[in-house]
DNA sequence: GACCTGCAAGAAAGCGCTTTCTCAGAGTCT
DNA sequence: AGACTCTGAGAAAGCGCTTTCTTGCAGGTC
């Protein structure tokens, strides 16, 4: 019969080197070799020498999942946002990504799509798997996003906040697109059209409210909401709806909103801004570029996930996250806008 | 003196509900919990029910870093590319992150941002933590990449190859950029001027044999290069360097460039088309809405993303990772290129 | 020289899973 | 009835690290 022999590798080969390997060729103990890969070293100088070397020779780089399992943490965040399509959340990524790898750590991503219900599922696995989350979920219910705040920490909310149950980067909409619906006023417009983001989204109920604030001040100015959605083409679905109105200006829910309705006014041959001016809302890269240049209100998202991380690392550490942060936008004005002309 | 009890737990509580927590409660092993939770369970469904029961009453979720270090595998993949904040990779990265993520996996980025000789030391470190990679590395020398190819299998690169070392997601640039030409071409224009990449990136390089390979047959032609780079400050700066050579064409090395320079031609009262017709490269989302919607090569970037993660998904399960696909940009035109007017 | 101190380095436990191995007990066959 | 095969479920090893605990040994003190 044979010899009981302990079962070595669980019987799969993965091939990389393993730190028993490196102790071994090294003459010394795994936990010498750990202390010296995690610079914890004290003892002889020639030891630490000999590991390193060692480690190199042997090409060995420590096991993320084996060093995650030890330690508790995976040097790993999450950033959860519900169309990385959007030039906006990608800058957001951006500046999240940039700003945690210098701090050496990786961000996983998670596109909830188009599904608000699948949210609260997509965040909870996808938190499970890191360290730490950010989240950006501008419709889901408050007592779900209060759930989740209570229950994910860490995590940071970019866009919403929850009642103190998790820090929140905000952006102040609602004065935004006043201050955009007041430059339209201030051209002359009188008649407004609102072209609408997902119902039922806080970023859309903001600029509602916003616009609401305005026009209850302005008993000559009227608003009419139109639905749109987040993206050009709603925009561009928005068109004859807009043009109906015969409102002379309009504000779109977002850029890509007003650049999909700039493309259906154009093959309208509506011209803007002689015959109707147009406003976006995020100043994203493109919005200079685009014919008509659009007028906006910049966010500036890069800094939103730069702080999500500052935040975010803090909490990690257990440290104070920090207030709380309400970015105001800054009105673009730019040639999709002008004085309303005499009809 | 105390008992000497095994000490539990590492001395930090991670909180989480553990395996041996459930199986405690259902009064059954660890090992049967695990079969049931993956479901490999064949005993009596009455145990099932129990240990599913107690699973979700004590809200118990397995650790992935704890399966990921007995699987060996992370049900992660990981998405490194120059610049994630062109549009162009992002869509590649949406692609990919939602294919996979029909799969259950999840994509962990890396943006190597400006630093080419720190792309290697990304990318290894990157694909550590997960169980593939897909790469895009337009600058990375031909020596290195192969290396990289054969190093860190299973991956995938995309607008590159390195000699059947790793599977390949390429565009022909080549004939892309040449079918834009010729395009200019007929419409009367020859003398062109190129706005080139990066110095040293085989994405530009492909794109100068195009248009070498076009004017080496006709001799009428002539193409001047400019100076470049990959974004739209990159395109604004040539401006000056690209009216100077008094071509009445210009291509871009990408829509960025493109639009940058369109910026640029457009503040200094050039006009496009009617002065000089302007044509860039992938076919972003916005290229089709600027002013004037922009002549470009359409990309499919998302399929690419797609595809690669299809043969990422064959390489992990060990499979044949299907053909190298090559794909054919598709000219677009639009209103920013038009006949050349007589001097 | 006995005793204590301090320090360098190793032994081993623990992180939370998966999976092989093992072993009762039930069922089958002659 | 005894031998034999299944089968269902648990024991335990193993994944590759980190870190506590322990120990051997050199140096210092009286």
């Amino acid at each position: 019969m044979a010899a009981k022999v302990p079962r070595k590798n669980n019987g799969r080969s993965r091939g990389a080197t393993t730190i028993a390997q490196v102790a071994a060729e090294a003459g010394v103990s795994p936990a010498t070799v750990s202390r010296v890969m995690n610079d914890r070293f004290v003892g002889e100088d020639k030891i630490a020498e000999r590991v390193r070397e060692t480690a190199v020779r042997l090409n060995y780089a420590p096991s993320y999942s084996a060093r995650s399992l030890a330690l508790g943490q995976t040097q790993a965040v999450a950033f959860v946002a519900p169309d990385l399509r959007n030039p906006a959340f990608q800058a957001i990524l951006s500046g999240l990504s940039t700003t945690a790898n210098e701090d050496g750590y990786r961000v996983l991503i998670g596109d909830s799509a188009e599904s608000v219900s699948e949210e609260p599922l997509l965040a909870r696995e996808i938190r499970r798997r890191c360290d730490a989350l950010v989240l950006c979920a501008p419709r889901m219910p408050d007592h779900e996003l209060v759930d989740l705040a209570s229950t994910l920490h860490p995590m940071v909310l970019v866009n919403r906040s929850a009642a103190g149950a998790a820090p929140a980067l905000t952006v102040d909409y609602r004065t935004g697109i006043e201050s955009l619906l007041k430059h339209l006023y201030e051209l002359g417009h009188r008649h407004i059209a609102y072209v609408g983001g997902p119902t039922h989204s806080m970023s859309d109920k903001y600029r509602r409210d916003g616009l609401q604030s305005f026009t209850a001040q302005n008993a000559d100015l009227a608003v009419t909401e139109v639905p749109g959605g987040v993206a050009s083409e709603d925009g561009f679905n928005a068109v004859d709806a807009v043009i109906s109105t015969k409102a002379t200006g309009v504000l779109a829910f977002n850029d890509l909103v007003a650049i999909g309705l700039l493309g259906g006014l154009q093959e309208r041959n509506v011209r803007v801004p002689e015959e109707i001016s147009v406003a976006g809302f995020d100043d994203i890269p493109f919005a200079r570029y685009i014919a008509p240049p659009l007028t906006t209100a910049s966010v500036p998202h890069e800094e939103l996930g730069v702080q999500a991380w500052y935040r975010l690392r803090s909490l990690i550490e257990g440290k104070e996250p920090g207030h709380d942060m309400v970015f105001q936008p800054r009105v673009e004005i730019r040639a999709s806008t002008a004085v309303r002309r005499p009809d």
